[in-house]
DNA sequence: TTGTCATTTGACAACGTTGTCAGATATAAC
DNA sequence: GTTATATCTGACAACGTTGTCAAATGACAA
């Protein structure tokens, strides 16, 4: 920048007014400052602009998702991208693997780069030590899941409505043992998932047979063992609810390989791409991770332009997308 | 850190040299600071100590992508994140959307951040524009596609290989009529890909006939249309080879809606989740994202160490895998 | 005690930028 | 030509940190 004054024979100050697009500077210096930053290749330094201004802002924001490389999590990613670039904000993600520790590593890492706010699909069960961030003035919003121990707006899916919905449709269609494939027991959605089962079957009279209920299992390779063991044992379910999408892939896959894809009925919580074009196609309770990442960020930037109202939880709704798995008989 | 300075009683320096770990402070004051750090919660600012420091690193890289919600792409980003994070560097990441000019906003927001490296799945085709960052000292890694007209390191996969692979193995299985459908050709890989197809047909002896060629295909739904056209034309190919995965899904999709997924023979470029499961399971030629991701940020890592060698290009080879589709006989 | 040397500590400037405020210049009115 | 006013411009300090270097302290031998 200095040089870039020296050449212009302007003062930096003049410089900093013409790179911030600030008014007051006669068209004559402007066009001699342009002229000399693009000969020199000026480049402004955002980190060193937002050292010095009041408001502190680094024009960043940081999203802590389970896995960037996981569909439902990229989508998210996407849409938040979505949100923050027209902005001129910059997005640093970064996955936790559904560790709680390293949600905190990852959190702390941006927090030192000074990132205005965070996005967070929670790992950890308490989130009180996001309170010194907030003190800090990072604005937080959850995605996905709501915080725990700690106040802050969130964007959810309506799990238990969703799951609910699903058994329904299963129970619709004549089924009265239905086996549930759960993702690990650690995460509140899943529970949420597998209450919302469980509270369908009871309003429906229909008993819990825990003998048909597979949960903490994470991964397709470890739904499609349980799928097997469970539509293999002596009282078989005539239907499945899977509670997350690669469970559901690892239970349609173990059903395929035992030839009784067209024989035991599977609804399972998530879409996946694809589930149209298998026969039979699968009947998904589908989320809508756009939308959620596209409320998430707005939300966001609402706190982060100051609004101060009470903290918020937005639930957006499932849709069920019957495509054929879900509607087979008993 | 004055007031952490302030409260442990000594020099902000001191604080200094206890939160950057530097040898020379003793044991008595070191636990003063770190109280008083913890009880102050104070957080190291990484902009302010990097724009200080002599290597004016900022432990930040910049990563386009063409979509990062894109299955290839977020994988790349996910090994991308895997060589990071433990070297305590934090991952940007943005997309192109195959935008030229949404690829140099990006890399310019990058520079602005002043980001230590960039790792960029090129969507323009001139990459010159680079030239001032690099002599600002930003390594730069292309990955999936070369640069153009700008010298840098990249790993790409083998594409023109992977797809007379592909081709080989339809000829192999008697077919001579084979349709190909490929992406915009703007892409340098796909054009990589069409000749290819080009090259093995030629070298088999079989002509090509341009009726059987759909290029310029992006999305799914372009993808179908074109194969529907194409397998219901006068004289219609008895195969497909599919440049790209969305392309490969599309075809799927208009082959079974025809009914003619278990007659026209399927070769797609790219694996897809689910592809097993299909019926018949789609042939494939599997790149290897994160085997890509992994190099590329390695390579881009023996830079920022100092690594002076010529440029050098990595070739990441393909495998193919033979699930049914492919397998279809005339 | 004093002198020597190694170790530990702190004062100060600087990184690249912007906020503050005072000074310079141009414009208009008399 | 003077004054009043509006418009531009620049000198300087400060943001939170670290590099430099000199000063203070401690350990040890004479």
């Amino acid at each position: 920048m200095r040089e870039v004054a020296a050449l212009a024979k302007v003062s930096i100050k003049t410089v900093s007014r013409v790179v911030n697009g600030e008014s007051g500077v006669s068209p004559r210096l402007t066009r001699r400052v342009t002229a000399a930053s693009e000969r020199l290749n000026y480049r402004h330094n955002l980190p060193a602009s937002s050292l010095r201004r009041s408001d502190g802002r680094s024009a960043t924001i940081g999203v802590v998702l389970e896995d960037v490389a996981n569909p439902f999590a990229s989508t998210l990613h996407r849409s938040i991208e979505d949100v923050a670039v027209p902005r001129g904000v910059l997005v640093f993600a970064g996955s936790s693997d559904e560790d709680g520790d390293r949600e905190r590593r990852l959190v702390s890492a941006f927090a030192s780069r000074r990132v205005d706010g965070l996005i967070i699909q929670p790992a950890s069960h308490d989130h009180s030590y996001l309170l010194s961030e907030r003190k800090a003035g990072c604005a937080i919003v959850f995605v996905d899941r709501p915080p725990k121990f700690f106040d802050a707006d969130s964007v959810v899916t309506d799990n238990a409505a969703g799951v609910r919905r699903g058994v329904h449709h299963l129970i619709a269609n004549g089924h009265r043992r239905i086996g549930y494939l759960g993702d690990l027991h650690t995460i509140d959605t899943a529970r949420e998932r597998y209450e919302g089962y469980c509270a369908e079957l009871a309003e429906q009279k229909v008993v819990v047979d825990e003998k048909l209920v597979r949960l903490d299992l994470r991964g397709i390779e470890k739904a499609e063992a349980a799928t097997r063991e469970l539509v293999t044992s002596s009282r078989p379910p005539t239907a499945l609810f899977t509670g997350q999408n690669f469970i559901t892939i690892g239970a349609f896959r173990a059903l395929r390989g035992l030839g009784l894809h067209k024989k035991v009925a599977l609804v399972g919580f998530d879409d996946i791409l694809l589930a149209d074009l298998l026969e039979p196609g699968i009947t998904v309770i589908a989320q809508d991770p756009a939308a959620i990442g596209r409320a998430a960020a707005e939300l966001l930037f609402r706190r982060l332009d100051g609004d101060k109202s009470p903290s918020q939880t937005t639930v957006v709704r499932t849709r069920m997308i019957a495509r054929g798995s879900g509607e087979l008989r008993p």
